[in-house]
RNA sequence: GGCGGCGUGGUCGAGUGGUUUAGGCAGGGGCCUGCAAAGCCUCGUACGGCGGUUCGAUUCCGCCCGCCGCCUCCA
């Protein structure tokens, strides 16, 4: 399989450390408030990857932190009365409703910075006694000149970075470069005991110590957005890097949501919630849409798109409930799989390459046609163990096709039975009439050779 | 200033050195239907600008224009 390696700046053949096995690393949120839709797009790029894995019958380690301590959170914390303790939990459970709705699996481990502390501490240490690391009056602080190789992963030459470019240079450091390891906390802050005084980890220390303790060394894959690869992932590498450990071997980034063609961020308060998003539209849509699009290129998400994408996803369900109406007698998952190889090995040579999911919506899509034809023209079966095929695809991919029939009330069945008997008796108007109160409810008719169907 | 990316048909959004088309959505026409819905068939010939390489470039190279991202916290 190949993937774009943001280190190496191009596409690559991804090799594994244990061939059975992958161990990856996402960069998970800093709990302060509901996610938006660009936490969104990472955690379903991420679980598409994640799922193709499981999928190719890989064991999949999948490591995402929750930084449950930071600036912000401590603001947040002043702002609202509350401990930082509080917010987190709050903002934790919202993230993992949020990804819960969207479908996303659960981490294999989900480590809590908090949790970790001791482990930070014993790495800080270790540097400031190989002498990577030195101590100002308000923390401990990485020494980036002594890091060979510093800018390898984003690309930057160090003499070229504009320092200070957009914030005011910390005069207390060596380097304006130099990062935080260890920062030193104010009498009302949370703090936990260290040798170098009462602090707080910084936030590229967490990743390191959580992503090695829990993966191990040269694990297989690191990955986050775009923003993340400086200074935050060049910065892990500098530690790993200070400490002879080996890191990370393959790095994905995925591109942002943008708005009107800019980064949809906190800053620029230019963002939709999750929730908001979910008010108004399935969450399938939104992993549609991320689907129709690749992971690296910016993507934006708006009402209008997002409509595009419920229509598209009606198409697919539509074909769910033809199918299923049908009942048939179909092959089981595995023999429709050595049935119609040849589309699955389309699939995967699509997903090998750098994850085209653009390339296999396209696939889907004409393989939903290729069923609803061949059902069209009395070739039922052949028509539906297509469809299965578009199925095992769709939920390899974490697509859930249904049947919104299935949510029918009582009331609205009742109403279907009289407009049946309307039709029956070839009373067309009240039939019509019925059909209008139903869409007034939200329902659509459509009546099929199979008997009358109801669906959202 | 450094580094990275983008500019595709009404729209979203892939991809590719050339013969036949991504795909979705929207729209036109048709079939089917009591009418619809769903489905099917069908129509629309696009790749920012200027050069270069080539038998041939939207696809490679150079330059230019426009836009965006990172160099601060950021998914």
């Amino acid at each position: 399989m190949k993937l774009y390696d943001t280190a190496e700046g191009k596409v690559t053949e991804l090799t594994l450390r244990n061939p059975k096995e992958v161990s990856m690393y996402v960069c998970g949120p800093t709990v302060y408030a509901p996610p938006h839709l660009g936490h969104g797009r990472f955690a379903l790029n991420f679980d598409i990857l994640r799922r193709y894995f499981l999928y190719l019958n890989y064991k999949v380690i999948y490591v995402s932190n929750i930084t449950d301590i930071d600036d912000k959170i401590i603001q947040r914390a002043n702002q609202e009365n509350k401990l930082t303790n509080e917010i987190a939990a709050t903002y934790e459970n919202k993230w993992f409703e949020d990804m819960g709705k969207l479908n996303i699996l659960k981490p294999t481990y989900s480590p809590h910075a908090t949790e970790y502390i001791e482990a930070m501490v014993d790495l800080i240490k270790k540097l400031v006694e190989a002498d990577y690391a030195y101590e100002t009056e308000d923390g401990i602080y990485l020494e980036v000149s002594k890091i060979q190789n510093y800018g390898f992963l984003s690309g930057q030459d160090v003499n070229s970075l504009k320092s200070g470019a957009r914030v005011e240079i910390n005069e207390k450091k060596k380097s304006p470069l130099d990062f935080t390891l260890w920062k030193l906390s104010k009498p009302s802050e949370p703090s936990w005991p260290s040798p170098f005084g009462m602090g707080r980890p910084g936030w590229h220390t967490e990743c390191v110590v959580m992503s090695l303790q829990l993966l191990g060394e040269g694990f297989d894959i690191h990955g986050g957005a775009q923003d993340l690869i400086f200074p935050h992932h060049e910065n892990e590498v500098a530690q790993a890097t200070a400490l002879s450990q080996k890191f990370a071997k393959h790095w994905v980034h995925c591109g942002f949501v943008t708005v009107s063609g800019e980064k949809m961020s906190k800053s620029l308060n230019n963002y939709t919630t999750l929730e908001e998003l979910l008010a108004f539209h399935d969450a399938r849509s939104l992993r549609l849409l991320i689907l129709q699009s690749h992971y690296r290129s910016p993507l934006e998400i708006t009402k209008e798109t997002l409509e595009t994408a419920d229509n598209a996803l009606a198409r697919l369900d539509s074909a769910y409930r033809r199918f299923k109406d049908q009942h048939l007698d179909l092959p089981d998952n595995s023999s429709i799989k050595t049935m119609y190889s040849k589309y699955f090995e389309e699939f995967e040579l699509a997903m090998n390459n750098d994850l085209d999911t653009p390339k296999v919506t396209s696939q889907i899509f004409n393989l939903i046609s290729q069923a609803n034809t061949m059902a069209d023209n009395g070739q039922i079966q052949e028509g539906a163990e297509i469809f299965a095929v578009t199925k095992i695809i769709c939920e390899s991919l974490g697509l859930e096709l249904k049947d919104s029939s299935e949510e029918l009330d009582p009331t609205t069945l009742d109403l279907v039975a009289k407009r049946d008997a309307a039709r029956i008796n070839k009373d067309f108007k009240a039939a019509d009439e019925i059909r209008n109160r139903l869409a007034l409810l939200g329902w659509t008719v459509e009546d099929t050779a199979l008997g009358t169907r109801v669906h959202r």
